[in-house]
DNA sequence: TACCATGTTCCTTATAAAGAAACGTCCGTT
DNA sequence: AACGGACGTTTCTTTATAAGGAACATGGTA
């Protein structure tokens, strides 16, 4: 038989099994519903049938995903939520930032805001929010990722960053999260110095339209921004004039969650 | 020159990714500290260092890891959290039933577990308890895997698995959590039946010694058991008298959380 | 009955996973 | 200064296996 080329290779796509398995259980923590069908999640995350089905079935051996016997579907298994309630509650981050989230409530009577960094990625995520009257707020922004070219708590720790970080992100086209977001590089530079001066960061409205941010960095162990505490407040409600004592408890805010975090309480490097 | 036989080929490890990766991350989340050397990790992991690398690398592309510039240490990252956080306040299992176990607390005044049951395993876990006076608490085995033959909750599952499902965890040696745990295969089936016709299970230190459990399973949609829940008390405090009021609590709330999630109240099939 | 969608299996080929060994670097000690 | 040991990293070869196309069995429906 002569060797007929009839079917083009078909480019194959990069091999890695270790993103293609997150890739399908991120989708299926984003995904509405409780449980979904092959091909449903193999159009979701972009895979072939059978493709999906070997790394659906390496979940499934790993405990990390189950099938209902009966329909076939798919679902989260308890062995993931085992690993992701463990890492929950493991990582102190969250816990230890609590206390110090909640003394910002009393102090201000405003909503508290977590925000961490992620150097990898240059983005920052809302870890966790405290309000005035109930103890933690899930809505909002939470566990997404969120540029830090805009808003209180993204300023404080863009502001930070090693010079050569925030020239890479400062390099890059800034996005404009609101009408109020600064996405001239020169303004957002200099807004940034004035945050350096300050220690602590004041925007209005560049990530939520009508509301006020004021923000101040968390150096960890290295002497590095690892994120930055915050808080939130309507426009209405703000006033220029006690701006600056809220900094002041935010900063001290800032300060003792380094601290508990066996950070330093100021920065050593810039 | 000749084919010379002086290295034996090594047999290699199963060659599986996925499974080695999440190796790695559940090793992280159990393992104390905030950072790990690569080679603390790789003896932790049964991994040769150069292996695990590449794993690390990989994670570390997806975010789920970071890597100190400084000291090359390794630690969970934000993708990691973000995948974790988004899981644990996904799955509604555990929000869910915390009404319903805050319910049982108000009418036992007893502590109140959830236990849920993973079927590839054929084994339970703890997914939540709730103490009369706090809120949640985290101590107990919570988010381990436990056997499901021994203690209320587990009896409590047991029970009402499928038949071929109970034989098969049946004829495993029944291990032995503490001195008062039945190991005798013959009278765990009668205590059984004494679930199956009582619709809970009542035990007596057989997971921790001291503490009597009251548990009554929870059927899923499809109308298999998927947990159970109960509650647990201090052997002096336990009055025989009052039990099956307490148990008509556990039956109660049980069911309460069945609705909830969307299944029956009552179980379709055995 | 024919149809369509589903989850599953089979198959081939190229690729990356595995493990061993060597490398460069940074420590503390000698 | 020189050593020893630990670290994270790189290079290399072999080969198991991931990928994707296509065919399959099944179940519900028109």
């Amino acid at each position: 038989m002569e060797p007929s080329a009839v079917k083009e290779p078909a480019r194959r796509e990069t091999r890695d099994p270790v993103a293609r398995a997150f890739a399908v259980l991120l989708w299926m923590v984003d995904a509405p519903g409780m449980s979904w069908g092959l091909r449903e999640i193999a159009t979701g995350v972009a895979m072939h049938p059978s493709t999906l089905y070997r790394v659906l079935s390496h979940l499934q051996a790993g405990g990390l995903i189950q099938q209902d016997s009966e329909t076939g579907r798919y679902s989260l298994g308890l062995g993931f939520l085992r690993l992701a309630w463990k890492a929950a509650d493991h990582h102190s981050v969250r816990e230890v930032a609590l206390p110090g989230l909640k003394g910002l409530v009393d102090a201000t009577g405003e909503t508290a805001l977590l925000a961490l960094y992620d150097p990898s990625r240059q983005e920052m995520m809302l870890a966790a929010t405290v309000d005035s009257p109930h103890p933690i707020r899930q809505i909002r922004q939470i566990a997404e990722w969120l540029p830090v070219t805009a808003g209180a708590t993204g300023l404080a720790i863009l502001a930070f960053l090693p010079e050569a970080e925030q020239r890479t992100i400062l390099a890059r086209p800034l996005p404009a999260l609101t009408p109020q977001t600064t996405t001239n590089r020169a303004m957002l530079e200099q807004a940034l110095a004035r945050v350096r001066a300050q220690e602590y960061a004041l925007t209005r409205g560049e990530r939520t339209p009508g509301a006020v941010g004021i923000g101040a960095p968390i150096f960890g162990p290295a002497g590095r921004v690892i994120g930055s505490v915050g808080i939130t407040l309507p426009e209405q409600r703000f006033q220029p004039a006690s701006a600056s004592q809220q900094a002041e408890c935010v900063i001290g805010a800032a300060r003792t969650i380094a601290e508990q975090l066996g950070g330093s309480a100021h920065r050593t490097t810039r």
